[in-house]
DNA sequence: TCAATAATGATACTCAATCTCAATTTCAAT
DNA sequence: ATTGAAATTGAGATTGAGTATCATTATTGA
């Protein structure tokens, strides 16, 4: 038998802005890990590797990876599209970065970092992301995953719908 | 506080392939829903949105709609493909119709009908789909969209890993 | 230093899905 | 049955996100 109480169940996340306070401390250990990764995998951390990481830290909400690319461009215009692609994707190798299944179209990404799990609601009518976190959730899902004897290596779980705002504009 | 017992939390779904006894009535009671939403949208069934659904039912797995196509030619070959993205997509919004993320490439369908809601783990070794249902994960995920207002249309929980078979594969 | 390897950016390409459009079919009202 | 409007279709063009190619440049470590 499993006990729990209703309201401590759900965590809502506020929005995804809140920075740390030393950015610069925070933006270097980033730095250290992705070049941990990097060289451990016998690559190196390039000016253009970094520049990316750093559009990411100064993001405030899921960017598509074009959106990552015109804000990269500004910081240094030379850096190529493919460069972009490439590096989110060595990001979501190491752990720095999750993506978001947006509703048709280009997938989104965010800074994993240290920021704990969480799940998305996504709004079909303005395309704002909500963040939330139910540990029970996980623990059935992990039941689920037990039971049929799987190995899970991350999964995603979005709902799509309408936010506040958008059924307020709606009536 | 909400109590509940640990194991009979969450169902295994043991294959996809199961058909209704009465598999002509079940067609025909399919075929009549689908009708009467066209109908409601002032559109007909047409003997080429009949042939998709009847391939729709008969396939005991998650299909692509490249795999649908395959299906239908072999019924009908003059049907063309844009036909079937288009009637799957209108089944998709009469509600007969389940899309399922596949890892990456082409989205996966399958006949919802009068199947529970389920979730779906995929493996990323040989892309088996095995299908889940926890009630109590739902509970939760409820209880996120009413604290966040938030009004659902749809959801996708989706967990990618290793299936039992792989696994042994590996070992 | 210098050869081996990694990395880059431009661009060509892939592939699923959608769009366009002329031709055909269906519907409903006569 | 006739007929005009609306729906439907299939072929092929197009889109768009993401990937592959490749010549050039940068980095590494012996
Ligand atoms: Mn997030
Ligand atoms: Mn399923
Ligand atoms: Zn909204
Ligand atoms: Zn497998």
């Amino acid at each position: 038998m499993i006990r729990l109480r209703k309201d401590a169940e759900v965590t809502l996340f506020p929005s995804h802005a809140q920075k740390p306070a030393d950015f610069q401390h925070w933006l270097g250990s980033l730095r250290g890990r992705f070049e941990d990764y990097l060289t451990k995998q016998g690559l190196n951390l390039t000016k253009q590797r970094e520049t990316i990481l750093h559009c990411l830290t100064e993001a405030d909400q899921h960017l598509t990876a074009e959106q990552i690319y015109d804000q990269v461009k500004k910081k240094d215009a030379s850096i190529g599209r493919a460069t972009v692609f490439r590096t989110i994707k060595l990001l979501q190798e190491c752990g720095l970065v999750d993506e978001i299944a947006s509703l048709r179209g280009s997938a989104k990404f965010e800074l994993k970092a240290d920021r704990p799990h969480h799940d998305h609601m996504i709004c079909v009518e303005c395309g704002r992301i909500l963040e939330f976190q139910s540990p029970m959730m996980e623990k059935f899902q992990d039941e689920a995953i037990r039971k049929q004897g799987f190995t899970a290596l991350w999964h995603r779980h979005e709902i799509f719908g309408r936010c506040k705002l958008c059924q307020k504009q709606r009536s």
